[in-house]
DNA sequence: CCAACTTCCTTCGAAATCGAAGTCGAACTG
DNA sequence: CAGTTCGACTTCGATTTCGAAGGAAGTTGG
């Protein structure tokens, strides 16, 4: 199982060799039929652009595979029936690892993104990523054991990681407490530890692409705060998740404007984080007596009314809210969503809503739509199983060649 | 020739129909070869990832409807020379006409973005658009008369405009200094009276494709400054023109800090524009007894080493460094390019760079190229021709079946 | 209830595309 | 300089994809 694991790395292909231009059309298929976007012959037809009879061929070789099934028949639209095309239930599973920095929800997820088994674990991830990615991948190998999963073919690994990833090497890059994983090769180490193709990725790049496929898949262009112990964003541009050089989304260490000097982790004044994050708060409230340990701590305090925290959220949510004004103007997307455990506190919402309505361009605003995460806390999930859904050409052409 | 004119707006297709997601390609190789990626049947195949022989079918087609001709032998890669192929020079020519306050510049460009015929109009753009459009109009009219282009088909025609424009309707929307141009339907109106296919665009739109596809080609992310009388933005993510919702790119209102306050024109105080515009900096240069009409007068001042305009240049550079650090950190692009007639100014750029390169993250500058402009004043027009060819396939695929 | 229409899906000949084999022409090699 | 090798291009069956036609299974409306 160990043999070429190496080999198996997920993206690998795209950068080492020739860019494949022309879209795998079986693969096309099963993602339209896995997100739901079709099920029927008529439906992958219209969507794809193939004849009609193409479809069918295409279908008939999907079913033998054993990726499709055929099941009753769909709502008529005037006229014959489809007949309703799903996802197997032993197509295959992708599994999850999201990390935090003391906490690790695990998951296996159909191909269609629906949650087949959960787990929590916890760890410190300043014990360095060997001993870490080995508790995880033995939580994840338990959790394929049970849940009615032996036969299951699994076809993908993410780990989502609290920190920058460098989409091209996999690696963990510049870091912030998080000891030992400079550099270190998350994927290869990974992939060679599961006998898997593995992706890894920023949390909060897949938490955007959760929410953007489960919540605003018919908007093109929109970004995802995550507000926790920090501060987190993720940008979808043009229906596909933008990493830059693997930095891009970061707002925390955005120079704000404030009266009292706050040094920040990163060595210059005055970042956003270092004034606006779940930390940053936490620190506030220690100082005036409360103990707010969790983000979802400061949540509960700001529920039960107490005056400090509304306060101290408020003015978080200004800073917050001024440091977007000028990305809203910049990249003037369809939506503004904000997740992330803080975001359950709704005059920290409204604190941005209302700064970004004041001082964004009307042309900016006029159809802005800025909402709290409508996906909860398992966004990161549905976007990882998205991610793998998005790479997995390969393994779908070699089931059909079998 | 104004017949059904209306039918041909570029992108009506796009925004009206079916997306064809299937790419077109005869105008595939066309672009290829028009843009010089490739210059021979071989090229051309390596490059789609077509079928050689279906690339020799092809190209004899394009060549049998007059828009590739054969000419001589390209250099060998070990075997036998390929024949190269060029456009032909009566494939066509778009037309461009990239509009400022109180000028515009005209030009006809090939297929390939080489000009073949430039003008310079003055007039004044708060006299509405039907007689500035008029005027462009038969101008490129009178361009195209001669210079040897009597018998070359046009294309089509691009207009690029100082305001934000609406990509869905062609539309300018909320300019600021263009009393008459809100909500006018500015692509319809030149359509129609041009009888080709119209695109407008902003001209810091126009000013980023041109300066990415011709310096920059390799890179799939970067953002370009314009800085002129205003300060514009266009931005290229993953090799395309962001649009988001037509306002993309606005960098000017975002608010700044500063000890002094002055109102912005749109309303809210200490706008980055208001501070640091080649208008702001003439204003600040005319309290001080120096005239300064135009951005290309400042750049003489600094230039000249009048102490006090290269200080003026040095704030506005700081500024506007200090709103990129933010931007780039957020969007982590591969190169920051500066363009306009200010970019002149080294020591502008030079404090821009600076202010970048100390606030930003490591991880946001360590590949990050800060540059300027390498394309020089004719970088809209060759952005206009790429975005047009792009749009072409239409005209290729009926020249290709009459 | 039946005729007319819609939509879904399959069948089957036509057309497009591919790709292995072959030809051509130039550079390299001893 | 003759043989070899490589790459460019073409030829020509094999394969894939298409799309018009038709059957199947519905809805709609008098």
């Amino acid at each position: 199982m160990e043999v070429n694991a190496l080999l198996y790395q997920v993206g690998a292909c795209y950068l080492s060799g020739v860019r494949n231009s022309r879209e795998d059309q079986p693969a096309a298929l099963v993602r339209m039929v896995a997100t739901g976007q079709a099920e029927s012959r008529a439906e992958l037809a219209r969507l794809s652009g193939l004849a009609a009879s193409s479809v069918s061929l295409r279908v008939e070789q999907l079913i033998g595979a054993g990726l499709f099934v055929e099941e009753g028949a769909g709502a008529s639209r005037g006229g014959r029936r489809p007949r309703r095309i799903r996802l197997a239930r032993e197509a295959g599973v992708f599994l999850v690892a999201d990390l935090g920095a003391h906490h690790a929800r695990l998951a296996a997820v159909d191909l269609g993104g629906a949650l087949r088994a959960t787990a929590d674990l916890e760890f410190d991830i300043a014990v360095g990523p060997e001993g870490t990615l080995k508790a995880v991948i033995d939580s994840l190998r338990a959790l394929t054991g049970e849940h009615g999963l032996r036969d299951v073919p699994i076809r993908g690994l993410a780990i989502g990681m609290p920190g920058p990833v460098d989409p091209a090497t996999g690696q963990v890059v510049s870091p912030s407490r998080m000891p030992g994983w400079n550099d270190f090769p998350v994927r290869e180490f990974a992939a060679e530890l599961a006998g898997i193709p593995v992706l890894v990725e920023n949390d909060a790049n897949l938490m955007a692409v959760g929410e953007h496929r489960a919540s605003w898949p018919d908007l093109d262009n929109i970004m995802v705060i995550k507000l926790g112990s920090g501060i987190g964003c993720g940008v979808i541009v043009d229906g596909r998740l933008h990493r830059g050089r693997g930095a891009a989304g970061d707002i925390s260490h955005v120079r704000i404007r404030s009266e009292a000097t706050v040094d920040c982790s990163c060595g210059h004044p005055d970042c956003l984080e270092a004034h606006a994050s779940g930390a940053a708060l936490a620190a506030t409230l220690a100082a005036q007596g409360f103990t707010a340990d969790s983000p979802s701590q400061i949540v509960d305090l700001v529920t039960d009314g107490v005056p400090q925290a509304t306060a101290a959220v408020r003015n978080a949510g200004q800073l917050i809210g001024d440091v977007l004004t000028a990305l809203v103007n910049f990249f003037n997307p369809d939506a503004l969503v904000i997740g992330g455990s803080l975001s359950n506190a709704e005059p920290l919402v409204a604190t941005i809503r209302g700064a970004i309505y004041q001082r964004c361009l009307p042309l900016a605003t006029r159809n802005l739509e800025i909402s709290a995460s409508r996906s909860g806390r398992d966004a990161s999930i549905l976007g990882a199983g998205h991610l793998l859904l998005e790479q997995s050409d390969e393994w779908i052409d070699h089931a059909l060649t079998r």
